[in-house]
DNA sequence: CTATAATTGTTGCCGCAGCAACTATTAACC
DNA sequence: GGTTAATAGTTGCTGCGGCAACAATTATAG
């Protein structure tokens, strides 16, 4: 504890700030490329394209994100134009989402953008470094959902 | 890009996970120790622990919180009596904020509950290990500011 | 000394996020 | 078949976060 506090200090700092700091960046990055969306509603159209035509549920599920928000999100992106949500005749409770045209184009565009972003953000770390890194988040991620 | 493509796209979840799970698992910790207190309260009554009697806008750029936000959180910790703000006489735009006495007391138990989440989320992880994904996360952030 | 500019903090608006309560529909049980 | 339970989605409330506009105060320029 008194070796390794301040350590850990500043790792908790850097973590927030590596993880603010790029999301920050992706939205800078998305408008430059024209697209007025936010981080969350780029993560949901990247889901949406993986999986077309699913329950608001099962993008949460995969989204990790709260049911609620999903359905917040989704109405924006419609409003946009960019989805669109149809009731399922077999169990009228759910809707299927789907990607419009326009949709389409704002996944590709902006997926495009976020991996530019990405690769500036990890630019001049060696692979081998990058990848300790991620068994370290993974291991941390780990020892957090038993908790 | 078509090697790394797949890596980054994991490399941005499992940051994502991570610093999600880990704010998560704080304020567990918290509510555990008694304290019903967010993460952002805390990081504020933290920072203000270090550097008493500062204007909020000090507490702003230390936290790397919009002024706006600063403002808030401090309402509602002054709503529980944590902190006081007292009109600077000198420069009559701006608070002094300082710590109450039960301020004092939920940093120190707050702080000590963080360092013992802190010391979970890291376990198992090598002090090498730990040290060289400091350094990849610190050249991110370098990375992303001047973007 | 006065007019302008910079600063400190607040308010309003929007978007993300989690929680609880609610409606509507489907499934399960007896 | 009809009551009960489970599921999908929405609404309300609260808190974080950023941006723009604003009032009040201080600093600067002439």
């Amino acid at each position: 504890m008194v070796k390794n506090g301040p350590h850990q200090e500043y790792f908790q700092r850097y973590l927030g700030r590596a993880a603010f700091g790029f999301k920050a960046a992706l939205e800078n990055a998305f408008r430059e490329a024209g697209w007025e969306i936010t981080s969350p509603q780029w993560l949901l159209l990247h889901a949406l394209k993986q999986e077309e035509g699913v329950p608001q549920k099962d993008l949460a599920r995969r989204t990790l994100k709260d049911k609620t928000n999903v359905a917040r999100i989704l109405a924006y992106l419609e409003e946009m134009d960019l989805i669109v949500r149809r009731k399922d005749l077999d169990d009228q409770r759910c809707y299927r989402v789907f990607l419009t045209p326009s949709g389409r184009r704002a996944e590709r565009e902006l997926t495009s953008a976020a991996g530019k972003t990405l690769k500036q953000a990890l630019e001049g770390i060696p692979r081998e470094q990058l990848q300790e890194t991620m068994n370290t988040l993974r291991q941390m991620h780990h020892n957090l959902i038993n908790l």
